[in-house]
DNA sequence: ATCCGGATCGCCT
DNA sequence: GGCGATCCGGATG
């Protein structure tokens, strides 16, 4: 039997792209209700959807590890735009992240989706990610997901409403299957627990924050 | 003009 | 668990 297949077989609801109002709320609770919703995707090459089962909040500049805490910039004018757009980055050279902005304009805060479980468009993102191995592997990270579903900075300030990207109602996750943790890959801020996911879900990218022992002895001198 | 670190990933030991 | 790939943004001189 197919034990490893994505669960193909029950149906996800999609239902209409989210309402600007839903983003324009406090970050923590964007990220937390984004679990559940459905990313999509439209390329030429065609359309890719995933139900978004990890995110990270970025609750803007007074948040260390927020682009936005650099300011007002080229690179973070579409962080700092209206609620419900797509800020797309680039990253250590080879990657893309995406975003979806919150609150009010102007105040440099987002939603870090981080992993997706594919319901659509499964054969494109393999053909897209031919380094994975396994079938988690397509979309169980923030880089990974962009590859698989085509996701680039051309997407970068568009509407998650109209554009190429669309995040969609889906199924609410309910609290009790919400695990809550600090945010995975950042120095600053390391400890702030404002990373959303669902609980057992085989694409989240990992169960737990970077466990990298204790801090290290900088006295040794 | 140059330097450094980064919201990552995949391969190595 | 560690490290290199590979490029950009932001800080510094």
């Amino acid at each position: 039997m197919t034990r490893n297949a994505a669960p193909t077989a029950r149906r996800f609801r999609v239902g209409p792209p989210l309402p600007a109002t839903f983003y324009d709320r406090p970050t923590e609770i964007v990220a937390k209700e984004l679990l559940g919703a459905v990313l999509q995707c439209t390329t030429a090459e065609g359309v890719t959807q995933g139900v978004i089962v990890e995110t990270e909040a970025y609750t803007g500049p007074e948040d260390p590890a927020c682009h936005a805490a650099a300011g007002l910039t080229a690179r973070t004018t579409h962080l700092f735009g209206p609620p419900g757009l797509a800020y797309v980055y680039f990253i250590y050279g080879m990657y893309w992240c995406v975003n979806a902005v919150t609150r009010e304009r102007g105040h440099g805060s987002a939603v870090l989706i981080r992993a997706v479980h594919p319901i659509a468009g499964v054969d494109l993102m393999r053909a897209r990610r031919v380094r994975s191995k396994r079938e988690v592997d397509l979309t169980n990270g923030p880089g990974k997901l962009c590859q698989a579903m085509g996701i680039t900075g051309a997407m970068n300030g568009t509407s998650l409403r109209n554009g190429p990207l669309v995040i969609r109602a889906g199924t609410p996750v309910p609290d009790n299957n919400v695990v809550v943790t600090p945010r995975i890959g950042i120095t600053k801020a390391a400890d702030w627990p404002l990373r959303f996911f669902v609980k057992d879900d085989p694409y989240v990218s990992r169960a737990r924050p970077a466990s990298s022992g204790n801090a290290k002895d900088p006295l040794s001198s």
